[in-house]
RNA sequence: GGCCCGAUGGCGGAGUGGUUACGCAGAGGACUGCAAAUCCUUGCACGCCGGUUCGAUUCCGGCUCGGGCCUCCA
């Protein structure tokens, strides 16, 4: 077995993993700001963390995974001018911050589920933190922290290396951030923001600096030190978040260490900072504030599995750029179609395997081949994931195993069974009917569609020809595909 | 302006100092009344200019182009 390499962004190199606790391994993800719906491009983070999730899993090790619902004190811009983007939402739906909360909460959580992504151990949300985002604020304050008239701000020169994870000092820049009369450094941030005099908030609370609420980086901090403890593992996140919301929780985290140097990683909270790059759209960016943004949803619509959309993310490495078409949407369902029907033939042989251990297979707990024929495809897998997550090897191993002839179709159905388990594909859990999804635009139901197969069934047996393949034209020109030779018999053209 | 990335076949996307994954699409074959699906086989690439080297797509420098961040974003 490969011990597990992982690229640590803090860094900037690929480290051996070796975990806080023997045994276990503690992960931390930022999750999302529920205050709309989350884009494909969003959910790419999160099939990030569950292969790390996973692949930890594979590894032995027992997980401990959180992640995160930021539902206060995410402004619509840094500068502090910006309002909360829940209470933003609130205000133009005239909806209950706590509802607009929950519907884009749910709808996260739909897309998980959609994903094929793991529960993690705790979906910590960040309002129910709040007694203890204002404990960990009132430890760092006076060394760390100073009051201006709009709450609590970190003094970004008090802590050393500040900045180390984004490589990059933006105490100057262009200066287009309207700073905030007072502070002390460009770079400081609000770690509570007192509501403005006269006004009122949905969520507020009482805090030694007024009422008011945390700052965003605040929450990530505290909940990763209350759920995981510090040092903690692997914290992940979006590489946006490598250049403000991660150094900010880091020096955070630093101060409340009361340590100095980042010489020594565990002082910033986490042993390893892992980001995923972004899924880029080449008619522009995934901005959710340029309004338009494409959700998993639309492309279930057009027809589309959304495990298609999984397997697209992981036929790239993770630290690179993917880009989105629709093409190439496409392929991946494609080639995920061909998967599973390989799989299919050999769940006759499913019940037979050794129960799925607790927490998913792992290379221990492969029992029926062990030593035997497979063991070289498996240790190729096993090696492609433990080089920082190599995905995109690991397909093909995965598929070279299952074009396989001439094994043990039980030794065959338990590598596949231990190599999806850290895929997260669903091989065995979906079927190749599973995959053909009624796109919306679709002017035809199956029911009219079984009765004209079987008008042409009969016109074929008769050697009707002409009217059989005027039938297969007229199932073509509404979106259907016959296909005499697949079992499925038809599909639905994307 | 500052910081940082990338440039691989038709598209997507790995990887490597010497024999360049893989997927989708394409081509040929098997099967089929035909077509599709499926299976088998297969053609096609390392931005430009220098340097290091026996040898560079891979290392170094420059150039061109593209992208990201320095407002919000995974």
């Amino acid at each position: 077995m490969t011990d597990l390499t992982l690229f640590n962004s803090l860094t900037r190199k690929p480290e051996h993993f070796t975990p806080v606790h023997p045994g276990e391994a503690r992960v931390y993800t930022c999750g999302p700001t529920v205050y709309n719906y989350p884009h494909i491009g969003n959910m790419r983070a999160y099939v990030f963390a569950d292969v790390l999730g996973r692949t930890l899993s594979w590894k032995g090790y027992k997980l401990t995974h959180v992640i995160n619902i930021t539902d206060v004190g995410h402004l619509t811009d840094d500068g502090d001018a910006g309002e909360d983007k829940l209470e933003k939402a609130a205000a133009e739906r005239a909806q209950s911050i706590w509802d607009i909360a929950k519907h884009y909460t749910e709808a996260y959580w739909a897309d998980i589920k959609a994903l094929n992504i793991r529960q993690p151990a705790h979906w910590s949300i960040a309002t129910d933190y709040i007694a203890e985002m204002i404990a960990f604020a009132e430890s760092i304050a006076d060394k760390h922290c100073y009051e201006l008239e709009g709450g609590l701000y970190f003094d970004t020169s008090t802590i050393a290396d500040y900045g180390r994870l984004a490589r990059a000092v933006t105490e100057e820049g262009e200066g287009r951030i309207e700073s905030v009369e007072g502070k002390r450094h460009a770079a400081d941030f609000a770690i509570w923001r007192k509501t403005p005099p006269g006004e009122t908030r949905q969520m507020e609370w009482d805090s030694p600096w007024g009422r008011g609420a945390p700052g965003w980086h605040l929450e990530c901090s505290v909940m990763g030190q209350k759920l995981l403890g510090f040092p903690f593992d692997i914290h992940t996140g979006g590489i946006d978040h490598r250049e403000i919301h991660h150094p900010n929780e880091i020096a955070q985290n630093q101060a409340f260490c009361g340590c100095g140097s980042l010489d020594v990683a565990s002082h910033s909270g986490a042993n390893i900072w892992m980001h995923n790059n972004f899924l880029v759209e080449r008619s522009g960016k995934m901005s959710k504030s340029s309004g338009e943004f494409l959700r998993l949803q639309l492309l279930i619509d057009k027809g589309y599995h959304p495990l298609a959309y999984r397997l697209m993310c992981l036929q790239a490495h993770y630290r690179s750029e993917l880009e989105f078409s629709w093409e190439g949407l496409g392929a991946a369902l494609t080639r995920l179609k061909r998967m599973v029907m390989a799989a299919e033939a050999l769940t006759a042989r499913l019940d037979e395997l050794p129960a799925t251990p607790a927490g998913g297979w792992n290379y221990h707990a492969l029992r029926v081949d062990a030593g035997g024929t497979l063991m070289p495809v498996i240790a190729r897998f096993d090696a492609a994931m433990a080089d920082d997550l190599g995905t995109p090897l690991a397909l093909t191993v995965l598929e070279d195993l299952l074009a396989m002839k001439k094994v043990d179709p039980l030794h065959k159905a338990e590598a596949v069974a231990a190599m999806d388990s850290v895929l997260g594909l669903g091989l065995f859990a979906i079927e190749r009917a599973d995959l053909r999804l009624r796109p919306k635009s679709a002017t035809i139901t199956e029911a009219e569609i079984t009765v004209a197969l079987a008008r042409r069934r009969e016109a074929r047996a008769a050697k009707d020809f002409a009217t059989s393949d005027a039938i297969r034209d007229e199932l073509g020109a509404q979106g259907v595909e016959v296909m005499d030779g697949d079992p499925l018999g038809w599909e639905w053209k994307l």
